[in-house]
DNA sequence: TCTGTATCGGACCGTTAGGTCCAATAGAGA
DNA sequence: TCTCTATTGGACCTAACGGTCCGATACAGA
């Protein structure tokens, strides 16, 4: 839905969107402005990185803004996605809390360039592009909310209010600043033990 | 420690540093920071914003870098010198977390503009200047890990590691985003409501 | 009233930004 | 070999940047 869908055996031609050229330039603009910031990078400094003249970078891309767009919107598409298919299975509430979880610490371990951007520099997508993100976010949002009610609802959750979606999503969404997809714990590893702890607390005699 | 103790009954001229129009700057940068970014703000807007030219307005400030730093490290330092105060006092564990909690809260719902720049712009910094937030950054780190650590020790907390230092800075930084210290709940019962969750999490009948 | 300092506005400097244009090139199909 | 299209590099455009300079002004102390 949200960018070319993937497979599709290419031919040795590029005429068609989603080139090798056009996604190296994505992911070397992600790189650059998640170390730089948007507003630091420049096009010829992009185009340096990426190999090209800054008239054959334009001759792949629309715009500076369009490419912190595509960038921006790419992951939290793919969980807002993954987050509705969850809601529409059979799961239970606390499966399908722990399932969005591991989802949302792979695809952020697994892209920490993106997300960076994403958090950082979403709020400088003006107009059109900046409504569509904000919308994605609160989408995003909902899903939480909706897992959260669901809960409080079966009486299995206290606290199923909006609070608590802050507390989780906060919870989560910082992790772009310090996970390392090299380090100890896996990803999912990491969200089972964050749900751990969202869901009964880090004291071990819980006094209610 | 940080900047001007605040009192000192200044006379009627301006001629001692951390004047009205020091302050004044200050308080205007860190708010168009937070709206549109660093970069793209620029110091003639700046000075139109204050209500001065930009000359002017070099005579009060010595660099757009310093003021992006000045504003960034403030409360920052106030939390961290709260910390320390904190882990020389008597208190016990719980209550050490919970006031910590609290103090985070309120300075954050009282200062949004400057912890919005300083979490997302404070990498803008490059030097000496950079160096000191990210040592500021990990020694209020710290100050959690200490008092999750005596947690741990005193055999009150389980997950009393980095990755629960990580769940609990998440939580609490990412509401910068939405606090607003005019809604229902004060900062410090939205603390509270945080505390309750990390300690005792969301999950009416623990299995544990 | 005179003097010296603090404060101010804005012209100015060199640099770089995002974006456009176009001539040159490369390479596949006929 | 010729042709056509996709791709390329870089000169070029206008606008804006951070920062400096300096003459004008405001004003306190004497």
């Amino acid at each position: 839905m949200s960018t070319d869908p993937a497979p599709a055996p290419r031919s040795h031609s590029r005429t068609r969107k989603g080139s090798r050229t056009k996604q190296r330039i994505l992911r070397t603009a992600a790189d650059l402005f998640a170390r730089q910031g948007y507003h630091a990078t420049g096009l010829s400094e992009l185009g340096d990185a990426v190999g090209l003249g800054r008239g054959a970078l334009y001759h792949h891309i629309t715009n500076k803004e369009q490419l912190l767009y595509e960038i921006s919107i790419e992951h939290v598409q793919e969980m807002v996605d993954f987050g509705e298919e969850l809601l529409s299975s059979p799961l239970g509430v606390e499966e399908r809390f722990r399932r969005m979880s591991r989802k949302l610490m792979r695809v952020i371990a697994d892209n920490r360039d993106e997300w960076t951007v994403y958090f950082r520099e979403a709020d400088s997508l003006s107009g059109e592009r900046r409504e569509r993100v904000v919308e994605l976010r609160s989408r995003f949002e909902d899903l939480w909310r909706q897992i959260l009610d669901e809960g409080e609802t079966a009486g299995l959750f206290h606290h199923g209010d909006s609070l608590a979606v802050k507390a989780v999503l906060g919870m989560h969404n910082y992790s772009y600043l310090w996970i390392d997809p090299e380090g100890d714990l896996s990803p999912e590893e990491i969200a089972d033990r964050f749900c751990d702890i969202l869901l009964h607390g880090i004291m071990t005699a819980p006094q209610r």
